[in-house]
DNA sequence: GTAAGTTTAAAACGCTTGTTCGAAGGTCAG
DNA sequence: CTGACCTTCGAACAAGCGTTTTAAACTTAC
């Protein structure tokens, strides 16, 4: 009845992205994308299945449904994210001392930057309909995947708890809220200025040229003495 | 055919904020409101003229369609807004001497903080609007609305230039795009983290504790030293 | 070979969508 | 009152939506 399919990972780049690999992979590549660009209200089953190259029964038949298939998108890539966020905090904080602010900074930057140049640039879409869904406050996202990841949370609340002993925790929150608000719409290539003209930032969908300047201004940010 | 109404604004605080103001003004109340809270797409004309109290072909009378009405949305409080950032800045820059960092930062803070501390909530809510709908890339704001208020980032640019001279002029663009992304989402409320844990940041929704917060980070932010 | 699991095809389901239309009501000048 | 204009109303329109169902073809393993 259902799918169970662990596959590897074969390269892609037919016509239409259809062809290779299996149908469940190229319906969430091709929702992926779509939902990115139109929004999830606005991506028709018809559209994905159309890009895909599959029958529009497929969808159904292996996800259950629109909002299951949503899910498995997110499923897909957030759950290797955040681990690897945390796996990088682990490597940092095994000497047992302290983190820099930078240091803390760029445990979350490196696994987002390796997303972003996933070369079949699916990881870079995955960035840019995490933050949409973010901003869109999505039921999935406070429902389903609040509990599951809260540990992320939690591991980074302490860790800059620790890297900035002198703020507050309310104070702290508000940094932390600050800075993860910044580096997902950086990653997310939400560029606000370049709707009101055209190309104000150069390359902006360079990875690196995003961490290169953003990191600093995050730092300086968290770093700044505190205000009350 | 069409309206043409400039009419005062009653104070309208019944049931189902129906009743009092006219057709339009609710219409557009309603509209700004269900539009931040389920996006464009998810929101359809029955549930705003149910909401406003109206019939339902009223908005395709005042407004021609429902891509007009929520371009007419737009249209009401963006102008205002950014005429007063513009106003700031004239008042700022009357002395003729360049603008420290913070004051320049205070010339946008200073507006939008007026508009979310709106009594009727009607400007709180369009300042959310406006984040999601910059970050959703919609074609309104790209076409429509870009071309109309080139004047506010061509100021902003200038003065930005003249309070960090010391910058050369893509990383004056990167720092503006940093600040006004992390402005812009602070004042919409888009708390990234809460969405793991909840009530991370209390009282998140207060604008003069958004503020307090936010200006130092963001002026941090910009005002350290160059990366290149 | 048989059998199970996948995929395609085509059609239809009930429902909601934005939009349109003509008639009815309201207001105000002449 | 009459006539003109603006506004509201209820009903309907075609189109698209997610989903389900039928059946037939294809692949793969035993």
């Amino acid at each position: 009845m259902d799918q169970a399919n662990q596959t590897e990972q074969p390269k892609a780049n037919q016509s239409m992205e259809a062809n290779r690999s299996d149908t469940s992979t190229r319906i969430l590549d091709v929702a992926e994308r779509l939902f990115v660009e139109h929004g999830f209200e606005a991506t028709s089953l018809r559209m994905i299945t159309q890009q895909a190259g599959v029958n529009l029964a497929a969808v159904n038949y292996h996800f259950g449904s629109k909002d299951a298939l949503f899910e498995s998108v997110f499923t897909r890539r957030l759950g290797p994210l955040l681990a690897g966020c945390i796996a990088e905090l682990d490597a940092e904080e095994a000497g047992g001392r302290a983190l820099s602010i930078e240091a803390l900074v760029m445990t979350f930057i490196r696994p987002a930057l390796a997303l972003s140049k996933d070369p079949n640039k699916g990881g870079a879409m995955f960035v840019r309909l995490l933050s949409r869904t973010l901003v869109e406050n999505h039921r999935l996202l406070r429902e389903t995947l609040s509990q599951q990841y809260s540990e992320f949370v939690q591991r980074y609340s302490r860790a800059f708890e620790r890297a900035l002993p002198a703020l507050g925790g309310e104070e702290l929150a508000w940094r932390m809220h600050f800075a993860f608000s910044l580096m997902f719409n950086a990653f997310a290539g939400n560029d606000v200025l370049k709707i009101f003209v055209r190309s104000q930032v150069v390359s902006a969908r360079d990875p690196d040229m995003i961490v290169k300047h953003l990191v600093p201004f995050v730092v300086a940010g968290l770093n700044t003495p505190s205000s009350s």
